[in-house]
DNA sequence: ACAATGGTCC
DNA sequence: ACTCGGACCATTGTA
């Protein structure tokens, strides 16, 4: 492209971009989102792009090999499979694959699509009992995902000159505020199966430098307890305690030191349905207990948690008055199914009525943070730099030599962002590259 | 190109 | 019949 057009193209964007300017101003000004666009959103731009071109350094050598490991396991569990279905066929096909373990194999059918036998993980776990099929079949589509999703889609996207993977943040695209990443997604890299720790192990720091995290300790929870003024929720965050320990205590009329594993197991579903306004039916088949038994803890939930009750119905009435809901920086979902005569639409948009002002709330406090950090940083002439932010978590890329200085920023700068009812509580983390190990 | 299904994250 | 909030992406199979 020659000058003279690079020239004409450039300005009509800057153009085009001043006339939105004076078009939406007056728009969010009626809206009282102003001030959040000025000091918010606005401010953000630039640290977004920031992040966006430092990118994060990949491991190329150590993604290779995953590469062909994966491939290898995938050939010889494809061979494994097909001599158990006694034919070939195309295991990523649940069409296919439905016809095999349902038809030919004759095992019992779970639950139905629109189109045919379901065939998600529920189902062949239930079914991995009875055959040995399902069992690999989820083996398979495991390292199927990991490969095709992380490995070989980051592989194709590493920057050729700055050998880093740069990814897009979208900072409007989600209807709560959150942030969402694209081209790679960076907000989902596995984290909880030990062949996604291996992935993650190839997210690596820059050659003298560390990788520093931070993650918010339950925001969502201290946002719903700063919300709701709830004694209890209050107490458990003001005095450190362990929150889904504390909610197995009372639900199950216990003392918190004899809560077993799978009771604070099933005391943190409740706590995250809490947040999406889960209905009894949910965390039914969430815990895979009758719906009667799912009533009776959230029964005793809210018997203990009275406030947090209290908070919904508000907000529910609040959101049916005004067609809208709010976060605490007063950032604006429109919910035109709240009055809906369908249940299904209405009761959705309730559910929306109560995430949406806490989920939003912990994307501003982020934000926010993200706002101190980036501002700290170049103040104190440091080198470290935000790289990623994966919802209540930021991951800078440090020099070893500033890592003492940034730590205590980092924390400092998130904790003390916002002052709710309850305190702010930030774990870091030091590592050679994002993996656990 | 698009819907359906399935799966990863917070 | 209902199935818990917010995202992005791969694959199949039909259009």
């Amino acid at each position: 492209m020659g000058l003279e057009q690079a020239k004409n193209y450039s300005c009509e964007d800057v153009y085009g971009s001043l006339q939105l300017f004076e078009l939406q101003k007056p728009q969010l000004e009626k809206l009282a989102l102003w001030s959040l666009f000025a000091d918010l959103e606005g401010p953000l731009i630039p640290v977004l792009s920031r992040m966006e071109r430092a990118g994060i350094e990949v491991d190329m050598d150590l993604l290779s090999a995953l590469s062909a490991e994966f491939a290898e396991k995938l050939e010889k569990l494809k061979g494994e499979i097909y001599a158990l279905a006694g034919e070939e066929f195309n295991i990523n096909s649940t069409q296919q694959l439905g016809e095999i373990l349902f038809e030919k194999l004759k095992l019992p059918r779970g639950r139905k699509t629109k189109t045919g036998y379901s065939t998600d993980v529920k189902v062949l776990e239930r079914l991995a009992a009875q055959h040995e099929l399902p069992g690999l079949i989820l083996a398979y589509r495991n390292l199927a995902k990991l490969k095709s999703t992380y490995i070989d889609k980051l592989a194709r996207l590493r920057h050729p000159d700055t050998g880093r993977i740069h990814t897009s943040f979208n900072q409007c695209g989600t209807a709560t505020g959150r942030l969402s990443s694209s081209n790679p997604n960076l907000q989902n890299i596995p984290v909880r199966s030990e062949e996604g720790q291996r992935i993650r192990s190839a997210f690596v720091a820059a050659g003298g430098c560390l990788l520093l995290s931070g993650d918010y300790s339950q925001i969502d929870l201290r946002v719903l307890a700063h919300y709701s003024r709830d004694e209890a929720l209050l107490e458990a965050f003001r005095n450190g305690e362990d929150i889904h320990r504390r909610t197995a205590a009372e639900i199950f009329f216990v003392s918190p030191e004899l809560i077993t594993p799978e009771m604070r197991r099933v005391a943190k579903t409740i706590n995250f349905g809490i947040v999406y306004g889960m209905s009894s039916y949910g965390l039914a088949s969430q815990l895979q207990i009758s719906r009667k038994e799912a009533q009776t803890f959230i029964d005793r939930y809210f018997e203990h948690y009275a406030g947090v009750r209290k908070f919904m119905e508000e907000i529910i009435a609040r959101a049916h008055e005004q067609g809208y809901v709010t976060t605490l920086l007063g950032r604006r979902r429109q919910l035109p199914e709240i009055n809906s005569r369908n249940r299904t639409k209405r009761e959705f948009a309730e559910r929306t009525a109560i995430n949406t002002p806490i989920q939003g709330t912990a994307a501003d406090i982020i934000k926010l943070a993200m706002l101190r950090v980036d501002r700290e940083l170049r103040e104190q002439k440091l080198a470290a730099r935000m790289i990623l932010q994966i919802h209540d978590e930021l991951v800078l890329e440090v020099p070893k030599k500033e890592l003492d200085v940034t730590r205590d920023l980092l924390q400092q700068a998130m904790e003390t962002v916002m002052e709710l009812a309850v305190p702010l509580s930030v774990n870091l983390t030091v590592s050679q590259n994002l993996g656990k190990a």
